[in-house]
DNA sequence: AGCACGCCGACT
DNA sequence: GTCGGCGTGCTC
């Protein structure tokens, strides 16, 4: 018997299989899809075994299998087709593939020592009056009570009253020891969720889904804030599960908060798995491990959870379908709806995406009749759409208010004498952006990357926000020794301006900063829903899929900030980020108010937003993708190429782009390159290619020769973006 | 990737 | 003489 087996190594240049000979005494235990220990070149490594055969022609000597690690399959038929899926569409080595499937706890190359855990629990081993009169000390019936209680007792807890006592029984055999594993994640509300009835959007929505069940059909669910789309999951899972079959459903990472995630545990008691990066390693290894043992029927989880090893899956749901986070921006460069689509496709099942502002691709996919579009038009609970008000900025510097207009001021003494809440989103962390010598123009710049560093004030610190590096300010300029000046706006700053400005409000910050330390992003949520503060100030992170009922008013500090981000989608980006935060204002008896504020009151995006209006920014975007050669008009395809050194890197770059319009269609249009917006990171240099186009067959061989050619070269290295979310 | 082999300079 | 620097090549 011989296998094939693919090296657990990320490496593009071994991710091939190798073949070795399977001693006979371990024949029986062989499968595709387990892991086996294997000799290659003078050392050990692990490796997954990707076919079996009887016999192998010989051109070199075959060594022996070492060992064969796993009991059970941990690659199943179906993640072995997704992973070919991948290497095809994002170039990537298909062990690298694999590896992003499996928790860390099964990699040998990370040497973790992640295990099982066991709990030992005690019970009695005879009869309980017997036991008893057997007793010779209090402790001893204190625990043998213990015991009797719930019919078993944690070891660890019975050694609190006394670990003599425990050895003593144990040694009489009045009770006996058991090992038994337990699960890291324990289910900690024991809420009870019935299911609500559905209005009749919800409920067209909902049979169109179900009725086709069992079939593979794309659906776009598109529903305004508030629109009540988890419902209709919800209650579309359970058909599914009624029907044996399994489902997941991925969120963005944001919204996976204890939070959300007890509703659904509300609802499914302990046939839920969640999969996320708040979990330990231990953690995720247990949820991992109730999936593949049938335990579970639901999984909910980020973006990796698509991998999750369900069998019989009968729907895949993906929420805030236009999130970023459903693409990884490393190597493997997948997108999680796109790896669901393909998944959904192979198992002949139902997909399901959900938004109230869904990316132009998918939104154009439904004009193609590829997805079917569900819309939802009406908040459930019945509140209208909030006023939404431009102020331009520009004249309001004229009047000297330069952070927080007029208007917005006397909105926010109108909410806060009304006893409501406010929210305040400024798309930008730290203090100030820039400090300026207004004497000789000094600024402090990153000595890593191309870029000014931020001002933070709580420690003085001045940080790069792309590679972190962090330096202290002077109370002068450092060249001349005159006032330093700040310039910009950020959260840090305008906590302070509020405060200077209400001197009696209650104002909570949220932003990168103030939500490092696990968990502190929901407590600040939790304290702003209490009522207690009167005002939640912070970055986009404030406007995703957070429901205040006591937010009436959403103030926008900079509402251009993304508009001026250079890339296409830029656009969309604000579009989204905009109307999604205007969905956070809101009552049920008052209607609730927005302030844009700007300096480009006319900018079409931002009237589209104080409209309200998603067809609008549809037609309107759509128009410019069209004429500017952009999806969901054509396909990209982005190349990095970065180097320490700066002229090597703009050599190849350039033969790199020369290259590709020699040999791929000419109806593809080929950009660049040009240097990357931030061209130095951490003391790289980086330039950019973008290939445009809508069929070229030439084109996906040709990049898999450029990939090749660029192993073997040490000092420029080449990151191909297949579908790039950000250019 | 990471280990062996090989070909050079510095040192007990 | 030999120890170890790291460039190159190969891995069933």
């Amino acid at each position: 018997m011989y296998i094939d087996v693919l090296l657990e190594l990320k490496n593009k240049q071994l991710d091939q299989t190798y073949t070795y000979k399977v001693p006979v005494f371990l024949e029986k235990e062989i499968k595709v899809g387990k892991r086996v220990r294997i000799p290659f070149n003078h050392r050990e490594l692990e490796g997954y075994i990707l076919s079996v055969k009887d016999s192998c022609e010989k051109n070199f000597e075959i060594l022996e299998v070492l060992d064969v690690i796993d009991e059970e399959i941990v690659l199943n038929n179906e993640l072995l087709k997704i992973g070919t899926f991948m290497k095809d569409t994002y170039l990537c080595s298909l062990s690298s593939a694999f590896a992003i499937m499996l928790p860390s706890a099964l990699k040998a190359s990370l040497k973790t020592n992640v295990n099982k855990k066991f709990e030992t629990y005690l019970s009695m081993a005879i009869e309980y009056k017997k036991a008893i009169s057997l007793c010779t000390s209090e402790r001893q019936i204190d625990i043998v009570n213990g015991i009797k209680k719930a019919g078993f007792l944690q070891k660890s807890e019975a050694n609190k009253i006394s670990v003599s006592s425990v050895n003593t029984l144990l040694k009489k055999k009045i009770i006996i020891e058991q090992k038994e594993e337990v699960y890291r994640l324990q289910n900690k509300s024991r809420e009870q969720d019935v299911k609500k009835v559905l209005n009749e959007e919800q409920k067209i929505a909902f049979d169109a889904i179900v009725e086709n069940l069992k079939k593979h059909h794309k659906f776009l669910l598109h529903g305004v804030t508030g629109s009540g789309k988890t419902e209709i999951y919800m209650q579309v899972i359970e058909e599914v599960i009624n029907r044996n079959q399994t489902a997941i459903v991925l969120v963005p990472e944001i919204s996976l908060t204890p939070q959300f995630v007890s509703n659904f545990k509300a609802r499914f008691q302990d046939n839920v798995a969640v999969l996320h990066s708040g979990l330990s390693q231990g953690e995720k290894y247990d949820e991992w491990r109730k999936i593949t043992r049938k335990e579970v029927q639901i999984v909910i989880g980020a973006r990796s959870a698509i991998f999750a090893p369900l069998n019989n899956l009968g729907i895949i749901i993906v929420d805030e379908e236009h999130s970023d986070s459903y693409k990884q921006e490393n190597s493997p460069r997948y997108h999680a709806i796109e790896v669901a689509e393909f998944r959904a496709e192979i198992n002949e099942i139902p997909l399901v995406l959900g938004s109230a502002t869904p990316t132009l691709e998918r939104m154009a996919k439904t004009t193609k009749n590829l997805y079917t579009r569900l819309e939802l038009k009406n908040r459930v609970n019945k509140n209208l759409l909030p006023i939404c008000i431009s102020i331009d900025m520009a004249q309001e510097i004229k009047k000297g208010n330069s952070i927080i207009s007029e208007r917005l001021k006397t909105e926010i003494e109108a909410s806060l004498s009304r006893q409501e809440q406010i929210i305040l989103l400024l798309n930008r962390r730290g203090f100030a952006t820039t400090i300026t010598c207004s004497n000789c123009g000094f600024t402090y710049k990153c000595p890593n990357c191309d870029i000014t560093l931020t001002y933070h004030k709580t420690n003085h610190s001045l940080r790069c926000h792309y590679c972190g590096y962090t330096t202290f300010k002077k109370e002068n300029c450092p060249d001349c020794k005159e006032n330093l000046n700040f310039y910009g706006l950020g959260t840090e700053k305008l906590e302070q301006i509020v405060k200077e400005l209400f001197p009696d409000i209650k104002v909570l910050r949220m932003d990168a900063d103030t939500t490092r330390k696990k968990n502190s992003y929901e407590t600040i949520v939790e304290k702003f829903k209490s009522g207690e503060y009167n005002l939640l100030l912070g970055t986009q992170m404030i406007s995703k899929g957070l429901d205040f009922p006591r937010v009436s008013l959403v103030g926008v500090i900079n509402a251009d900030e993304s508009l001026n981000i250079p890339d296409f989608r830029s656009g969309e980006k604000t579009f989204s980020l905009l109307y999604q935060a205007a969905g956070r204002a809101g009552r049920k008896d008052t209607l609730g108010t927005v302030v844009l504020q700007t300096y480009n009151p006319n900018n079409p995006i931002l009237k589209c937003v104080e409209e309200q209006s998603y067809e609008k920014f549809y037609m309107y975007e759509m128009n410019i993708r069209k004429k500017l050669k952009y999806p969901p008009y054509y396909f990209l395809v982005s190349l990095k190429i970065t180097s320490k050194e700066y002229e090597e890197c703009s050599k190849e770059a350039t033969k790199v782009a020369n290259y590709l319009k020699k040999k791929i269609s000419d109806t593809s249009i080929v950009l660049g390159p040009t240097t990357a917006n931030v061209f130095k990171v951490n003391n790289i240099y980086r330039f950019n290619i973008v290939v445009k186009y809508r069929f070229d067959d030439a084109l996906f061989p040709v990049l898999k020769e450029l990939d090749k050619l660029f192993v073997l070269n040490k000092k420029v290295s080449l990151e191909i973006d297949v579908n790039p979310v950000k250019i």
